[in-house]
DNA sequence: TTGTTATTGCATCTCAGTTGCATTACTTTT
DNA sequence: AAAAGTAATGCAACTGAGATGCAATAACAA
């Protein structure tokens, strides 16, 4: 039921709106337990948009490339909405360190509010 | 005053230790907003850890290269310190989408925690 | 001095996210 | 079917980073 409202799109949503979305059908415990649920079940995973809030969104197996192992997110300063972006970014060898992950999220202006 | 608790370093400090490290000699608030001023100033800039805390470093500006200007910062999943990466990264072209901006964070051991 | 502006303190609020515990739903075992 | 165990949900309260309103103080200028 939450997880259909990702509709196979790479759209995430906002854990407030889903929140929101289901107030009347469940409660906001629920929806956070049952996100964490899916994303332990490997249906979804989260990331952190520009004003700190989680984001979830479908989890897209990578393919063959490699590409969206570890993909970046965008996020629109207009409409607020944000998505998955299927493309691989050169990870910087940092001398002495290791790279275990990254959060890339690139902000600017989406489609829908370019048009 | 807080300002050179960053000692020209590209080290970063989260806010919440700075209100800690400063709960003596000034209000909470007051870490906030100077904390707010020196970024309008330049003197610094922000960024969101990995646990959604915000950090603050010095304010380097871009180099010739054009290096840094909107740079990675790395957090260590162990010790949880941060920095700034001064490094160039790639921005992706998305069609029909405006990139402005990028929050760039990598996540893994630092040199002091893997040494 | 007197008026004006910038800075700080303090209390309170906001709100996303978490936790504890009781209740209900679902499964498995006898 | 009944009992026992496990998983999912509701509800209330909590947590903590960050924001806000307002009064008090400090700096500054006329
Ligand atoms: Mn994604
Ligand atoms: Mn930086
Ligand atoms: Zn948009
Ligand atoms: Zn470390």
């Amino acid at each position: 039921m939450v997880l259909s409202a990702f509709e196979n799109s790479r759209r995430a949503l906002s854990v407030v709106d889903l929140v929101k979305r289901f107030e009347t059908e469940m409660n906001k415990t629920t929806v956070y337990r049952v996100l964490e649920r899916l994303q332990d079940d490997g249906e979804l995973h989260s990331f952190t948009g520009k004003d700190r809030l989680k984001w979830f969104a479908k989890y897209h197996k990578p393919d063959s490339n490699n590409t969206t192992m570890t993909h970046p997110h965008f996020q629109c300063q207009d409409c607020g909405k944000s998505k998955c972006i299927p493309v691989d970014i050169a990870i910087p060898s940092l001398p002495n360190h290791r790279i275990d992950s990254s959060h890339l999220l690139f902000i600017g202006q989406c489609d829908d509010c370019l048009a």
